[in-house]
DNA sequence: CGAGGTGTTGAAAGTGCTCAAATGGCGTGG
DNA sequence: CCACGCCATTTGAGCACTTTCAACACCTCG
Protein backbone atom coordinates (compact mmCIF):
# COMPACT_ATOMS: atom_id res chain seq x y z
CA UNK A 1 0.00 0.00 0.00
CA UNK A 2 2.66 2.81 -0.98
CA UNK A 3 1.45 6.31 -1.39
CA UNK A 4 0.49 7.79 -4.79
CA UNK A 5 2.54 10.60 -4.00
CA UNK A 6 5.48 8.73 -2.72
CA UNK A 7 6.81 8.04 -6.09
CA UNK A 8 9.87 9.78 -7.69
CA UNK A 9 10.11 11.67 -11.05
CA UNK A 10 13.14 9.67 -12.20
CA UNK A 11 13.18 11.63 -15.43
CA UNK A 12 12.15 14.45 -17.15
CA UNK A 13 12.44 14.32 -20.88
CA UNK A 14 9.02 15.53 -21.09
CA UNK A 15 7.83 15.68 -25.36
CA UNK A 16 11.16 14.31 -25.89
CA UNK A 17 9.88 11.22 -27.80
CA UNK A 18 6.16 11.95 -27.58
CA UNK A 19 6.49 12.30 -31.62
CA UNK A 20 7.03 9.35 -33.54
CA UNK A 21 4.11 7.11 -33.37
CA UNK A 22 0.57 6.71 -35.29
CA UNK A 23 -2.81 6.84 -34.51
CA UNK A 24 -3.75 5.25 -31.34
CA UNK A 25 -6.28 2.42 -31.03
CA UNK A 26 -9.21 2.95 -28.43
CA UNK A 27 -7.82 6.61 -26.45
CA UNK A 28 -6.80 9.78 -27.27
CA UNK A 29 -4.97 10.57 -30.66
CA UNK A 30 -1.62 11.37 -29.93
CA UNK A 31 -1.22 14.95 -31.58
CA UNK A 32 -3.78 15.64 -28.51
CA UNK A 33 -1.51 14.36 -26.01
CA UNK A 34 1.37 16.35 -27.44
CA UNK A 35 -0.69 19.40 -27.01
CA UNK A 36 0.22 18.55 -23.35
CA UNK A 37 3.77 17.35 -23.28
CA UNK A 38 5.23 20.90 -21.97
CA UNK A 39 2.98 20.07 -19.02
CA UNK A 40 3.61 16.63 -18.62
CA UNK A 41 6.33 14.84 -16.70
CA UNK A 42 7.81 11.15 -17.12
CA UNK A 43 7.59 8.48 -14.00
CA UNK A 44 8.55 5.19 -14.22
CA UNK A 45 6.24 2.18 -11.81
CA UNK A 46 7.38 -0.65 -10.77
CA UNK A 47 6.28 -4.03 -11.43
CA UNK A 48 3.11 -4.40 -9.02
CA UNK A 49 3.42 -0.88 -7.89
CA UNK A 50 -0.17 0.79 -7.41
CA UNK A 51 -0.47 3.70 -9.66
CA UNK A 52 -3.89 5.51 -8.29
CA UNK A 53 -6.61 4.06 -6.11
CA UNK A 54 -10.35 4.27 -6.84
CA UNK A 55 -12.24 6.88 -5.57
CA UNK A 56 -8.99 9.25 -4.56
CA UNK A 57 -8.77 12.97 -5.93
CA UNK A 58 -7.50 13.00 -9.21
CA UNK A 59 -4.60 15.57 -9.95
CA UNK A 60 -3.20 13.62 -13.10
CA UNK A 61 -4.15 11.85 -16.28
CA UNK A 62 -1.56 9.07 -17.44
CA UNK A 63 -0.12 8.16 -21.37
CA UNK A 64 1.47 4.53 -20.98
CA UNK A 65 5.21 5.60 -22.92
CA UNK A 66 5.98 1.83 -22.30
CA UNK A 67 4.83 -1.26 -19.84
CA UNK A 68 1.80 -2.82 -18.86
CA UNK A 69 -1.29 -1.40 -16.51
CA UNK A 70 -3.75 -3.29 -15.28
CA UNK A 71 -7.07 -0.75 -14.36
CA UNK A 72 -9.40 -2.57 -12.17
CA UNK A 73 -12.13 -2.58 -9.05
CA UNK A 74 -11.85 -3.58 -6.15
CA UNK A 75 -15.27 -5.49 -5.13
CA UNK A 76 -16.90 -5.89 -2.01
CA UNK A 77 -15.65 -9.67 -1.30
CA UNK A 78 -11.92 -8.63 -1.82
CA UNK A 79 -11.51 -9.73 -5.03
CA UNK A 80 -10.78 -7.95 -7.84
CA UNK A 81 -12.38 -7.19 -11.14
CA UNK A 82 -10.55 -6.02 -14.03
CA UNK A 83 -11.92 -3.77 -16.55
CA UNK A 84 -9.29 -3.88 -18.79
CA UNK A 85 -5.34 -3.71 -19.67
CA UNK A 86 -3.02 -0.70 -21.55
CA UNK A 87 -0.48 -0.95 -23.18
CA UNK A 88 1.96 1.48 -24.95
CA UNK A 89 0.42 4.61 -26.17
CA UNK A 90 -2.80 4.15 -24.40
CA UNK A 91 -4.46 7.26 -21.77
CA UNK A 92 -6.29 6.34 -19.02
CA UNK A 93 -7.45 8.25 -15.67
CA UNK A 94 -8.68 11.17 -18.12
CA UNK A 95 -11.88 9.78 -16.95
CA UNK A 96 -11.73 11.45 -13.66
CA UNK A 97 -12.78 14.68 -14.99
CA UNK A 98 -16.12 13.71 -15.98
CA UNK A 99 -16.29 11.89 -12.18
CA UNK A 100 -15.69 15.02 -9.89
CA UNK A 101 -12.00 14.80 -10.33
CA UNK A 102 -12.12 11.74 -8.58
CA UNK A 103 -10.96 7.98 -10.16
CA UNK A 104 -13.26 5.56 -11.29
CA UNK A 105 -11.03 2.42 -10.78
CA UNK A 106 -7.93 1.77 -9.52
CA UNK A 107 -4.77 1.05 -11.34
CA UNK A 108 -1.64 -0.88 -11.55
CA UNK A 109 1.67 -1.43 -13.18
CA UNK A 110 1.74 -5.02 -13.94
CA UNK A 111 5.05 -4.93 -15.65
CA UNK A 112 7.91 -2.16 -15.09
CA UNK A 113 6.15 0.59 -16.66
CA UNK A 114 7.33 3.98 -18.08
CA UNK A 115 4.38 6.55 -17.62
CA UNK A 116 3.76 10.41 -19.01
CA UNK A 117 1.63 12.08 -16.22
CA UNK A 118 -0.37 15.15 -17.18
CA UNK A 119 -2.31 17.35 -15.01
CA UNK A 120 -5.85 16.93 -15.26
CA UNK A 121 -6.02 20.73 -14.84
CA UNK A 122 -4.27 21.23 -18.20
CA UNK A 123 -6.66 18.82 -20.02
CA UNK A 124 -9.96 20.45 -18.57
CA UNK A 125 -8.79 23.92 -20.04
CA UNK A 126 -7.87 22.08 -23.38
CA UNK A 127 -11.65 20.95 -23.77
CA UNK A 128 -13.37 23.92 -22.82
CA UNK A 129 -11.11 26.21 -24.97
CA UNK A 130 -10.21 23.45 -27.77
CA UNK A 131 -13.21 22.36 -30.39
CA UNK A 132 -10.32 19.88 -31.31
CA UNK A 133 -9.56 18.50 -28.23
CA UNK A 134 -12.95 17.84 -27.01
CA UNK A 135 -13.90 16.52 -30.46
CA UNK A 136 -10.83 13.97 -29.85
CA UNK A 137 -11.96 12.69 -26.82
CA UNK A 138 -15.46 12.55 -27.90
CA UNK A 139 -14.25 10.32 -30.44
CA UNK A 140 -12.16 8.19 -28.77
CA UNK A 141 -14.80 7.77 -25.86
CA UNK A 142 -16.76 6.92 -28.66
CA UNK A 143 -14.82 4.18 -30.18
CA UNK A 144 -14.70 2.66 -26.18
CA UNK A 145 -18.35 2.65 -25.86
CA UNK A 146 -18.28 0.31 -28.97
CA UNK A 147 -15.52 -1.66 -28.04
CA UNK A 148 -17.91 -2.53 -24.54
CA UNK A 149 -20.93 -2.95 -25.86
CA UNK A 150 -18.95 -5.76 -27.81
CA UNK A 151 -17.26 -7.50 -24.92
CA UNK A 152 -20.98 -6.87 -23.24
CA UNK A 153 -22.01 -9.04 -26.04
CA UNK A 154 -19.39 -11.69 -26.52
CA UNK A 155 -19.40 -11.84 -22.62
CA UNK A 156 -23.36 -13.61 -23.37
CA UNK A 157 -22.98 -15.10 -26.48
CA UNK A 158 -19.25 -16.35 -26.85
CA UNK A 159 -18.35 -19.56 -24.53
CA UNK A 160 -15.04 -19.03 -23.37
CA UNK A 161 -13.12 -21.29 -25.98
CA UNK A 162 -14.61 -18.30 -28.46
CA UNK A 163 -13.58 -15.52 -26.29
CA UNK A 164 -10.29 -17.04 -26.39
CA UNK A 165 -10.19 -17.36 -30.05
CA UNK A 166 -11.39 -13.87 -30.50
CA UNK A 167 -8.85 -12.49 -27.94
CA UNK A 168 -6.27 -14.49 -30.59
CA UNK A 169 -7.78 -12.81 -33.40
CA UNK A 170 -7.10 -9.53 -32.45
CA UNK A 171 -3.53 -9.59 -31.62
CA UNK A 172 -2.88 -10.95 -35.37
CA UNK A 173 -1.65 -8.48 -38.03
CA UNK A 174 -4.41 -7.47 -40.52
CA UNK A 175 -3.03 -8.06 -43.74
CA UNK A 176 -1.94 -11.80 -43.12
CA UNK A 177 -4.52 -15.00 -43.26
CA UNK A 178 -1.47 -17.51 -43.20
CA UNK A 179 0.89 -18.95 -41.06
CA UNK A 180 1.26 -16.20 -38.31
CA UNK A 181 2.67 -15.94 -35.48
CA UNK A 182 1.97 -13.97 -32.60
CA UNK A 183 3.06 -13.96 -29.02
CA UNK A 184 0.59 -13.41 -26.06
CA UNK A 185 1.10 -10.19 -24.80
CA UNK A 186 1.48 -11.29 -21.16
CA UNK A 187 0.69 -14.21 -19.20
CA UNK A 188 -1.78 -16.08 -19.28
CA UNK A 189 -3.59 -15.96 -15.63
CA UNK A 190 -3.83 -12.51 -16.81
CA UNK A 191 -5.34 -13.01 -20.31
CA UNK A 192 -7.81 -14.99 -17.94
CA UNK A 193 -8.67 -12.87 -15.56
CA UNK A 194 -9.27 -9.95 -18.85
CA UNK A 195 -11.28 -12.23 -20.81
CA UNK A 196 -13.52 -12.69 -17.04
CA UNK A 197 -12.54 -16.32 -16.78
CA UNK A 198 -10.50 -18.85 -14.33
CA UNK A 199 -7.21 -19.77 -15.24
CA UNK A 200 -8.10 -23.28 -15.53
CA UNK A 201 -10.80 -22.33 -18.23
CA UNK A 202 -8.63 -20.23 -19.87
CA UNK A 203 -5.82 -23.45 -20.34
CA UNK A 204 -9.13 -25.77 -21.18
CA UNK A 205 -10.12 -23.48 -23.72
CA UNK A 206 -6.51 -23.56 -24.94
CA UNK A 207 -6.83 -27.26 -25.48
CA UNK A 208 -10.23 -27.02 -27.29
CA UNK A 209 -8.75 -24.24 -29.27
CA UNK A 210 -6.06 -26.57 -30.31
CA UNK A 211 -8.24 -29.71 -31.35
CA UNK A 212 -10.54 -27.34 -33.09
CA UNK A 213 -8.93 -24.85 -35.05
CA UNK A 214 -5.65 -26.74 -35.25
CA UNK A 215 -3.45 -23.95 -33.81
CA UNK A 216 -0.52 -24.82 -31.97
CA UNK A 217 0.75 -22.97 -28.80
CA UNK A 218 3.74 -23.24 -26.52
CA UNK A 219 4.41 -21.44 -23.54
CA UNK A 220 3.56 -17.73 -25.07
CA UNK A 221 4.01 -18.62 -29.20
CA UNK A 222 0.81 -19.34 -30.87
CA UNK A 223 0.86 -20.43 -34.29
CA UNK A 224 -2.07 -20.19 -36.69
CA UNK A 225 -1.92 -21.75 -40.26
CA UNK A 226 -5.46 -20.98 -40.85
CA UNK A 227 -7.15 -17.87 -39.88
CA UNK A 228 -10.56 -18.45 -41.38
CA UNK A 229 -10.55 -21.90 -39.82
CA UNK A 230 -10.64 -19.37 -36.13
CA UNK A 231 -12.53 -16.56 -36.97
CA UNK A 232 -15.58 -18.99 -38.06
CA UNK A 233 -15.37 -20.76 -34.78
CA UNK A 234 -15.26 -18.16 -33.07
CA UNK A 235 -17.26 -15.45 -34.39
CA UNK A 236 -19.74 -17.03 -35.85
CA UNK A 237 -22.56 -16.42 -33.65
CA UNK A 238 -21.15 -12.61 -33.24
CA UNK A 239 -22.73 -9.73 -34.66
CA UNK A 240 -19.24 -8.29 -36.49
CA UNK A 241 -16.78 -10.93 -38.00
CA UNK A 242 -13.35 -10.89 -38.12
CA UNK A 243 -10.96 -8.83 -39.74
CA UNK A 244 -12.33 -6.54 -36.88
CA UNK A 245 -12.09 -2.31 -37.55
CA UNK A 246 -10.69 -1.69 -33.75
CA UNK B 1 -39.37 -4.96 -42.97
CA UNK B 2 -40.92 -2.03 -43.20
CA UNK B 3 -38.42 0.58 -44.88
CA UNK B 4 -37.49 3.40 -42.59
CA UNK B 5 -38.61 5.71 -45.14
CA UNK B 6 -41.95 5.34 -44.85
CA UNK B 7 -43.02 6.57 -41.09
CA UNK B 8 -45.24 9.26 -41.44
CA UNK B 9 -44.69 12.69 -39.75
CA UNK B 10 -48.16 12.81 -37.74
CA UNK B 11 -47.31 15.92 -35.62
CA UNK B 12 -45.51 18.75 -35.67
CA UNK B 13 -45.80 20.26 -32.33
CA UNK B 14 -41.41 21.45 -32.29
CA UNK B 15 -40.34 22.39 -29.16
CA UNK B 16 -43.73 22.65 -27.52
CA UNK B 17 -43.69 20.23 -24.63
CA UNK B 18 -39.51 19.86 -24.65
CA UNK B 19 -39.37 22.55 -21.89
CA UNK B 20 -40.77 20.60 -18.73
CA UNK B 21 -38.26 18.07 -17.13
CA UNK B 22 -35.36 17.38 -15.18
CA UNK B 23 -31.89 15.78 -15.71
CA UNK B 24 -31.67 13.61 -17.81
CA UNK B 25 -29.82 9.94 -16.11
CA UNK B 26 -27.55 8.76 -18.81
CA UNK B 27 -28.39 10.65 -22.16
CA UNK B 28 -27.47 14.18 -23.22
CA UNK B 29 -29.36 17.25 -21.02
CA UNK B 30 -32.52 18.00 -21.92
CA UNK B 31 -31.43 21.50 -22.07
CA UNK B 32 -29.01 20.32 -24.64
CA UNK B 33 -31.96 19.16 -26.43
CA UNK B 34 -34.19 22.24 -26.36
CA UNK B 35 -31.35 24.04 -28.82
CA UNK B 36 -32.51 21.79 -31.68
CA UNK B 37 -35.92 22.40 -30.74
CA UNK B 38 -36.62 24.53 -34.26
CA UNK B 39 -35.08 21.32 -36.51
CA UNK B 40 -36.58 19.14 -34.80
CA UNK B 41 -40.14 16.85 -36.14
CA UNK B 42 -42.11 14.64 -33.81
CA UNK B 43 -42.83 11.02 -35.19
CA UNK B 44 -44.69 8.34 -33.70
CA UNK B 45 -43.94 5.14 -34.34
CA UNK B 46 -46.45 1.91 -33.29
CA UNK B 47 -45.53 -0.91 -31.14
CA UNK B 48 -43.05 -3.40 -32.95
CA UNK B 49 -42.10 -0.69 -35.75
CA UNK B 50 -38.63 -0.28 -36.72
CA UNK B 51 -36.76 2.74 -36.34
CA UNK B 52 -33.12 2.17 -37.88
CA UNK B 53 -31.34 -0.35 -38.82
CA UNK B 54 -27.45 -0.74 -38.37
CA UNK B 55 -25.30 -0.01 -40.89
CA UNK B 56 -27.92 2.16 -42.58
CA UNK B 57 -27.34 5.95 -43.31
CA UNK B 58 -27.78 8.26 -39.54
CA UNK B 59 -29.51 11.43 -41.21
CA UNK B 60 -31.21 11.70 -37.70
CA UNK B 61 -31.13 10.83 -33.91
CA UNK B 62 -33.90 10.56 -31.36
CA UNK B 63 -35.40 11.66 -28.36
CA UNK B 64 -38.13 9.69 -26.64
CA UNK B 65 -41.05 12.02 -26.08
CA UNK B 66 -42.51 8.76 -24.86
CA UNK B 67 -43.16 5.49 -25.07
CA UNK B 68 -40.28 2.43 -25.28
CA UNK B 69 -37.53 1.73 -27.74
CA UNK B 70 -35.07 -1.53 -27.91
CA UNK B 71 -31.96 -1.10 -28.93
CA UNK B 72 -30.32 -4.13 -30.18
CA UNK B 73 -27.57 -5.76 -32.13
CA UNK B 74 -27.92 -8.48 -34.93
CA UNK B 75 -26.15 -11.71 -34.63
CA UNK B 76 -24.69 -13.96 -37.55
CA UNK B 77 -27.50 -16.57 -36.29
CA UNK B 78 -30.24 -14.52 -36.17
CA UNK B 79 -30.30 -13.69 -33.00
CA UNK B 80 -30.84 -10.35 -31.32
CA UNK B 81 -28.59 -9.22 -29.04
CA UNK B 82 -30.26 -6.12 -27.22
CA UNK B 83 -28.16 -3.31 -26.12
CA UNK B 84 -30.83 -1.13 -23.77
CA UNK B 85 -34.08 -0.52 -23.65
CA UNK B 86 -35.13 3.18 -23.29
CA UNK B 87 -37.78 5.42 -22.02
CA UNK B 88 -39.05 8.69 -21.48
CA UNK B 89 -36.52 11.56 -22.32
CA UNK B 90 -33.40 9.12 -23.64
CA UNK B 91 -31.53 9.84 -26.68
CA UNK B 92 -30.37 7.88 -29.04
CA UNK B 93 -28.78 7.14 -32.79
CA UNK B 94 -26.24 10.30 -31.95
CA UNK B 95 -23.71 8.04 -31.68
CA UNK B 96 -23.67 7.45 -35.48
CA UNK B 97 -22.00 10.87 -35.58
CA UNK B 98 -19.01 9.17 -34.65
CA UNK B 99 -19.34 5.85 -36.78
CA UNK B 100 -18.77 7.48 -40.48
CA UNK B 101 -22.41 8.89 -40.25
CA UNK B 102 -24.01 5.16 -40.16
CA UNK B 103 -25.79 3.95 -37.21
CA UNK B 104 -24.78 1.20 -34.93
CA UNK B 105 -27.21 -0.99 -33.39
CA UNK B 106 -30.68 -1.44 -34.87
CA UNK B 107 -33.79 0.21 -33.00
CA UNK B 108 -37.29 -0.46 -32.78
CA UNK B 109 -40.37 0.55 -31.04
CA UNK B 110 -41.12 -1.88 -27.91
CA UNK B 111 -44.57 -0.02 -27.24
CA UNK B 112 -46.13 2.79 -28.89
CA UNK B 113 -43.66 5.34 -28.86
CA UNK B 114 -43.32 9.11 -29.67
CA UNK B 115 -40.44 10.66 -30.69
CA UNK B 116 -38.83 13.35 -31.47
CA UNK B 117 -35.90 13.39 -34.74
CA UNK B 118 -33.80 16.08 -34.67
CA UNK B 119 -31.04 16.24 -37.97
CA UNK B 120 -27.76 15.22 -37.15
CA UNK B 121 -25.77 17.89 -39.26
CA UNK B 122 -27.49 19.90 -36.37
CA UNK B 123 -25.88 18.24 -33.85
CA UNK B 124 -22.40 18.42 -35.42
CA UNK B 125 -22.72 21.93 -35.99
CA UNK B 126 -22.99 22.55 -32.20
CA UNK B 127 -20.69 20.01 -31.00
CA UNK B 128 -18.17 22.30 -33.08
CA UNK B 129 -19.22 25.75 -32.63
CA UNK B 130 -20.39 25.61 -29.26
CA UNK B 131 -18.36 24.26 -26.36
CA UNK B 132 -21.37 23.46 -23.65
CA UNK B 133 -23.02 20.90 -26.22
CA UNK B 134 -19.46 19.24 -26.72
CA UNK B 135 -19.28 19.32 -23.31
CA UNK B 136 -22.43 17.73 -22.68
CA UNK B 137 -21.88 15.08 -24.77
CA UNK B 138 -18.62 14.77 -23.43
CA UNK B 139 -20.00 13.97 -19.89
CA UNK B 140 -22.76 12.24 -20.99
CA UNK B 141 -21.14 9.41 -22.73
CA UNK B 142 -18.95 8.89 -20.26
CA UNK B 143 -21.67 7.80 -17.58
CA UNK B 144 -23.20 5.78 -20.23
CA UNK B 145 -19.12 4.25 -20.21
CA UNK B 146 -19.37 3.62 -16.29
CA UNK B 147 -22.96 2.44 -16.51
CA UNK B 148 -21.44 -0.02 -19.21
CA UNK B 149 -18.54 -0.76 -16.91
CA UNK B 150 -21.04 -1.78 -14.25
CA UNK B 151 -23.12 -4.11 -16.46
CA UNK B 152 -19.85 -6.07 -17.72
CA UNK B 153 -18.97 -6.50 -13.37
CA UNK B 154 -22.66 -7.25 -13.09
CA UNK B 155 -22.60 -9.99 -15.53
CA UNK B 156 -19.07 -11.34 -14.46
CA UNK B 157 -19.98 -11.42 -10.96
CA UNK B 158 -23.22 -11.38 -10.51
CA UNK B 159 -25.49 -14.28 -10.90
CA UNK B 160 -29.00 -14.08 -12.28
CA UNK B 161 -30.94 -13.61 -9.61
CA UNK B 162 -28.70 -10.98 -8.24
CA UNK B 163 -29.22 -9.64 -11.11
CA UNK B 164 -32.84 -9.52 -11.26
CA UNK B 165 -32.27 -8.01 -7.71
CA UNK B 166 -30.17 -5.40 -8.59
CA UNK B 167 -32.35 -4.13 -11.37
CA UNK B 168 -35.52 -4.02 -8.98
CA UNK B 169 -33.28 -2.02 -6.64
CA UNK B 170 -32.85 0.13 -9.48
CA UNK B 171 -36.59 1.01 -10.04
CA UNK B 172 -37.16 2.01 -5.91
CA UNK B 173 -37.39 5.05 -5.12
CA UNK B 174 -34.21 6.97 -3.83
CA UNK B 175 -35.44 8.26 -0.37
CA UNK B 176 -37.72 5.00 0.66
CA UNK B 177 -36.33 1.94 2.07
CA UNK B 178 -40.04 0.49 3.79
CA UNK B 179 -42.48 -0.90 2.28
CA UNK B 180 -41.65 0.10 -1.18
CA UNK B 181 -44.54 -1.04 -4.15
CA UNK B 182 -43.10 -0.57 -7.68
CA UNK B 183 -44.21 -1.91 -11.28
CA UNK B 184 -42.26 -3.25 -13.24
CA UNK B 185 -41.57 -0.72 -16.63
CA UNK B 186 -42.07 -3.56 -19.11
CA UNK B 187 -42.87 -7.34 -19.53
CA UNK B 188 -40.78 -10.13 -17.72
CA UNK B 189 -39.19 -11.33 -21.50
CA UNK B 190 -38.06 -7.96 -22.35
CA UNK B 191 -36.81 -7.51 -19.07
CA UNK B 192 -35.06 -11.18 -19.20
CA UNK B 193 -33.60 -10.15 -22.65
CA UNK B 194 -32.55 -6.83 -20.84
CA UNK B 195 -30.46 -8.76 -18.30
CA UNK B 196 -29.38 -11.65 -20.63
CA UNK B 197 -31.26 -14.04 -19.57
CA UNK B 198 -33.47 -16.54 -20.63
CA UNK B 199 -37.09 -15.74 -19.52
CA UNK B 200 -37.14 -19.43 -17.54
CA UNK B 201 -34.03 -18.11 -15.67
CA UNK B 202 -36.13 -14.89 -15.45
CA UNK B 203 -38.99 -16.25 -13.67
CA UNK B 204 -36.47 -18.99 -11.51
CA UNK B 205 -35.03 -15.88 -10.44
CA UNK B 206 -37.98 -13.83 -9.10
CA UNK B 207 -38.75 -17.72 -7.01
CA UNK B 208 -35.43 -17.59 -5.33
CA UNK B 209 -35.74 -13.66 -4.07
CA UNK B 210 -39.34 -14.46 -3.51
CA UNK B 211 -37.72 -16.94 -1.02
CA UNK B 212 -34.48 -15.45 -0.21
CA UNK B 213 -35.39 -11.91 0.38
CA UNK B 214 -39.01 -11.92 1.38
CA UNK B 215 -40.39 -9.88 -1.82
CA UNK B 216 -43.66 -10.26 -3.12
CA UNK B 217 -44.37 -10.49 -6.63
CA UNK B 218 -47.77 -10.34 -8.58
CA UNK B 219 -48.36 -9.65 -12.48
CA UNK B 220 -46.06 -6.40 -12.62
CA UNK B 221 -46.46 -5.32 -8.98
CA UNK B 222 -43.69 -5.70 -6.70
CA UNK B 223 -43.91 -5.08 -2.89
CA UNK B 224 -40.74 -5.00 -1.35
CA UNK B 225 -40.61 -4.58 2.76
CA UNK B 226 -37.48 -4.33 3.36
CA UNK B 227 -34.93 -2.89 0.96
CA UNK B 228 -31.80 -3.56 2.94
CA UNK B 229 -32.53 -7.38 2.56
CA UNK B 230 -32.71 -7.00 -0.69
CA UNK B 231 -29.17 -5.18 -1.44
CA UNK B 232 -27.40 -7.05 0.59
CA UNK B 233 -28.56 -10.10 -1.38
CA UNK B 234 -28.24 -8.44 -4.76
CA UNK B 235 -24.81 -6.21 -4.13
CA UNK B 236 -22.98 -8.49 -1.60
CA UNK B 237 -20.45 -9.17 -4.24
CA UNK B 238 -20.22 -6.39 -6.19
CA UNK B 239 -18.28 -2.99 -6.33
CA UNK B 240 -20.25 -0.69 -5.65
CA UNK B 241 -23.64 -0.77 -3.06
CA UNK B 242 -27.08 0.68 -2.70
CA UNK B 243 -28.14 3.23 -3.34
CA UNK B 244 -26.85 3.98 -6.58
CA UNK B 245 -26.02 7.00 -7.37
CA UNK B 246 -27.06 6.70 -11.41
C1' DC C 1 18.33 -28.89 -4.48
C1' DG C 2 14.22 -26.44 -2.73
C1' DA C 3 10.79 -22.63 -2.97
C1' DG C 4 7.54 -20.09 -5.26
C1' DG C 5 5.19 -18.79 -9.18
C1' DT C 6 2.80 -20.27 -13.41
C1' DG C 7 0.24 -23.46 -15.94
C1' DT C 8 -2.23 -27.92 -16.50
C1' DT C 9 -5.32 -31.71 -15.37
C1' DG C 10 -9.04 -34.35 -12.96
C1' DA C 11 -13.31 -34.77 -10.49
C1' DA C 12 -17.32 -32.78 -8.51
C1' DA C 13 -20.51 -29.13 -7.88
C1' DG C 14 -23.04 -25.08 -9.42
C1' DT C 15 -25.43 -22.36 -12.74
C1' DG C 16 -27.87 -21.21 -16.75
C1' DC C 17 -29.65 -23.07 -21.01
C1' DT C 18 -32.66 -26.05 -24.05
C1' DC C 19 -36.67 -28.45 -24.84
C1' DA C 20 -41.16 -29.77 -23.62
C1' DA C 21 -45.30 -29.13 -21.33
C1' DA C 22 -48.54 -26.91 -18.31
C1' DT C 23 -50.74 -22.72 -16.60
C1' DG C 24 -53.07 -18.43 -16.78
C1' DG C 25 -54.72 -14.04 -18.64
C1' DC C 26 -56.99 -11.67 -22.19
C1' DG C 27 -59.31 -10.36 -26.36
C1' DT C 28 -62.24 -12.04 -30.28
C1' DG C 29 -66.04 -14.21 -32.46
C1' DG C 30 -69.98 -16.30 -31.62
C1' DC D 1 -71.52 -14.60 -21.40
C1' DC D 2 -68.75 -18.51 -23.16
C1' DA D 3 -65.39 -21.04 -25.98
C1' DC D 4 -61.25 -20.50 -28.36
C1' DG D 5 -56.78 -19.18 -29.44
C1' DC D 6 -52.79 -16.57 -28.57
C1' DC D 7 -49.27 -15.04 -25.83
C1' DA D 8 -46.70 -14.42 -21.59
C1' DT D 9 -45.19 -16.90 -17.78
C1' DT D 10 -44.09 -20.83 -15.10
C1' DT D 11 -42.38 -25.47 -14.14
C1' DG D 12 -39.79 -29.77 -14.84
C1' DA D 13 -35.99 -32.56 -16.55
C1' DG D 14 -31.77 -33.11 -18.70
C1' DC D 15 -27.73 -31.11 -20.52
C1' DA D 16 -23.70 -28.02 -21.42
C1' DC D 17 -20.46 -25.04 -19.70
C1' DT D 18 -17.77 -22.82 -16.07
C1' DT D 19 -16.12 -22.81 -11.59
C1' DT D 20 -14.18 -24.89 -7.46
C1' DC D 21 -11.03 -27.62 -5.14
C1' DA D 22 -7.15 -30.46 -5.15
C1' DA D 23 -3.09 -32.25 -7.05
C1' DC D 24 0.66 -32.14 -10.00
C1' DA D 25 4.09 -30.62 -13.63
C1' DC D 26 7.30 -27.21 -15.01
C1' DC D 27 10.45 -23.36 -14.72
C1' DT D 28 13.26 -19.97 -12.69
C1' DC D 29 15.88 -18.22 -9.12
C1' DG D 30 18.54 -18.37 -5.02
Amino acid sequence: MTSIRSKIFVNNTKAADLSKSNQLLHSIPEEIINMFANSANIKFYQKGQSIYFEEEDAEFFYFIKSGLVKLFHQTMDGDESIIDILTHKHVFGEDAIFNNDTYENSSEAVEDTELLIIPTSVLKEQINSNPKVALAMLSSMSKRRKMQEREIEHLTIQNAPQRVGCFLLRLCPKNKDKNIVINLPYDKTLIAARLRMKPETFSRSINTLRQVTKIRIRGSRVEIDNIQQLSDFSCGTCSSTYPYKD
